[in-house]
DNA sequence: ATCGTTTTAGAATGGTCACTCTACAACGGT
DNA sequence: ACCGTTGTAGAGTGACCATTCTAAAACGAT
């Protein structure tokens, strides 16, 4: 039929996810994109149409691929949920990876510097937190059965308190190195559900 | 002596304040800057030296006339401090000048978007939280005193607790125009020191 | 009124930006 | 072997970027 791609896709958007996750959205060019995934200019926009178009899909596969495999990775087992609890929120800004380390989160990241700016990306912003807020919720849930929680607690409000939170923690741990203190913030939170 | 300037610095300061709140650092133009505060590139240049040396001064002077100011502002009556724990942290996602609706705090945008990659502006960054902080924690001092919460909260785990709650809340606030549930969850955290 | 000093206006700088264009390359179908 | 189609390389596009330069302007001092 046709010429074959050179490159796979999904192997493209992971190399566009740590030059955006390190960078930002503005500070990233077309030049750092193209060296990142060793693509031509006309390869990247007959792929994603615009710099934009690419950032979307990045955002896109980042939560399929780090958000949402986090959550199913933390949050699958049941046997000690406030335990998963803690290791999700603690691992999202102590346990990243040492390319991207002090930046954070690349979804809160874009929280931050595009907001409502850009529809498509915020239409997957809000998917993203929603993903994470779903989690912590139906985890939350299975230790009030449990009984490691209080029987009295609005689980959901507790959902949205820790996603938040975790937003906050992940800004502090881009501004202070010592991620200790955002850990016993984790801990002092958690401990006021008991 | 000489031609006196035609401008004054803290006004001008609080020009410039206005865009990169709007804005951020990166997606300011010169341009911006410039028709923003009416000043022509020398004059810019000869007061502020660079871009990014307009933007520190810009940072310093929110931190001293919007974050100082309204920490010393809600926490200067120490006769309901619960109420104006709460008052202080719903106000930040709340009352936002129209101008910049939507954009949240120059603080927390600048933490996120820049972090640790200037230090010059990272001091910046670091002396805005511990404001934030340290009168969030006098405050709940008072409250203790007052009998208002328990008498073996962790005050300063609190104050670090309500501090990276608010920063999350304030990255909500750029993504979602509904802010009566962050509202609730300020209500949920405050909660559970009683 | 002239001078020294600082500020101002605004054109000009070279570099980089996102993006486009063009010619060629690589495949399957016939 | 040739063709239609799609992908790729890489030079080229104008716009805009932060910054610099130059000359004039505005003041107090003498």
């Amino acid at each position: 039929m046709a010429r074959p791609k050179s490159y796979n896709k999904e192997h493209v958007l992971g190399l566009a996810i740590m030059v955006f996750w390190k960078k930002g959205f503005d500070a990233t060019s077309m030049k750092d994109l193209e060296e990142a995934t060793r693509l031509t200019p006309g390869s990247i926009y007959h792929e994603f149409g615009s710099k934009l178009g690419m950032f979307e899909g990045a955002l896109n596969q980042y939560i399929d691929t780090v958000v949402e495999f986090r959550v199913s990775h933390y949050f699958s087992q049941t046997e000690n949920p406030m335990q998963s609890i803690r290791d999700f929120i603690v691992s999202s800004f102590k346990e990243v990876p040492k390319e991207v380390r002090g930046n954070a989160c690349l979804l809160v990241n874009t929280a931050t510097e595009l907001g409502k700016t850009k529809p498509g990306v915020s239409a997957v912003i809000k998917r993203g937190f929603r993903a994470i807020e779903k989690g912590l919720y139906k985890q939350l849930q299975v230790a009030q059965v449990n009984g490691d929680i209080r029987e009295d607690l609005d689980c959901q409000a507790a959902a949205g308190q820790l996603t938040h939170l975790m937003s906050g923690l992940l800004v502090a741990s881009k501004n202070q190195s010592n991620v200790d203190s955002l850990e016993s913030t984790v801990d002092f939170t958690l401990q006021a559900y008991q």
